[in-house]
DNA sequence: CCTACCGATCGGTAGG
DNA sequence: CCTACCGATCGGTAGG
């Protein structure tokens, strides 16, 4: 786990200049790799994008695969940043699960673009980047798990099982094919379309 | 002039012949397309998986491209073929309805590749290309909507709109990521699964 | 459908 | 982070 560090500390000005090159760089190859897919994007590209030459990325990033597993995993730790956020304090299953489902809308289809890189090129993984994303991923998925058998045991939901995850993201991922913003859907009508689908309504409660 | 002999008519079994290395590029591509991705496979590739040499394949299509395009058109055309064939004589909304469902995951879960290719390379296509695919693929959607219609009418659904088909659309494509042949789940199960989350039950009818 | 080949491009590196 | 570069590979073609 940790590594023995024999280099002196870099400085504060220039660790955060470093690392906000290599922010750049995921946020420029998220793009790229979202409109003309991983294979179709070339190193140069991505450094064009962010005013470097050709050799240049890889002064951040030991490979292009490098740059695929760490543009992934960017968009899942922003992903869980702001499901953390979107849950913390709610109690009542049905709020939860709204908030987990429009937090999710929000990190696939807002500005972000790390977060479909991972919808998109999951086959451009190597098995070794594989594994380290899939670590992240199970994080991020273990957290809708208890929301949804919550949501069972207050009647308001027909299956909690895996399958039922599986067709909601399912349904919610795909929005990346067809969103356009501005498109005549807002985010939180997509999401009360989604909720109304796979919410049982019991209650007899007015939409 | 006398002697230079032309060619035979080609006979019916030559055309045959080359209708079905055709068919088999077309085929072997789907699978590649699907495995490794349109940019991640070579024509060598393709080639190789049936028993020619690199240059070949452009006897048989023009570019990488039109493979792409007719690779994508193939999928759609066994589609649209086997969705006639399951709603044929049914009248029942329902029915169509469940029908249509399983037709669709028969088609991109059981041995053809070619639709998957859709689902996955749409950026791949060039604008030319793509003008072409969307024109079968409207054929194949336009099938659903009426079904809908009824089964909203029917009182069965709360919700017909464009954004109904495509959260159904997105739960049963999604399948394509996470279904596997004796994994649990058989296709008709994943199929009525799909169906209970979007057709209302307000017959009372046991599921 | 094969042989033989080409121009272009790509990921990546050495050395500064 | 740049310059200069390389080996490998790729889509595609000419001519048979």
């Amino acid at each position: 786990m940790a590594r023995s560090e024999k280099k002196p500390a870099p400085r504060k000005a220039a660790a955060a200049d470093e690392g906000n090159r290599r922010a750049e760089l995921i946020r420029a190859a998220g793009r790229l790799f979202v409109d003309k897919g991983f294979d179709a994007t070339t190193i140069r590209d991505i450094a064009d994008a962010v005013g470097m030459r050709s050799g240049s990325p890889f002064y951040h990033f030991k490979s292009k695969q490098d740059m695929l597993k760490s543009v992934m995993i960017e968009g899942l730790q922003a992903a869980l940043e702001a499901q953390q956020a979107a849950v913390a304090g709610l109690k009542d299953p049905e709020e939860k699960f709204r908030a987990l489902v429009k937090s999710h809308l929000r990190i696939i289809l807002e500005d972000h673009t790390e977060f479909p890189v991972l919808l998109y090129e999951w086959r451009a993984l190597s098995d070794e980047s594989r594994a380290e994303v899939i670590a992240v991923k199970d994080r991020y998925e273990a957290v809708w798990q208890p929301v949804l058998r919550d949501l069972k045991k207050a009647g308001r939901l027909g299956d909690d099982s895996k399958v039922a995850r599986l067709m909601l993201f399912g349904a919610l991922n795909w929005t990346v094919q067809w969103y356009r913003p501005g498109g005549g859907l807002t985010l939180d009508q997509i999401a009360e379309r989604a909720i109304d689908f796979f919410v049982c309504d019991k209650t007899g409660k007015p939409k």
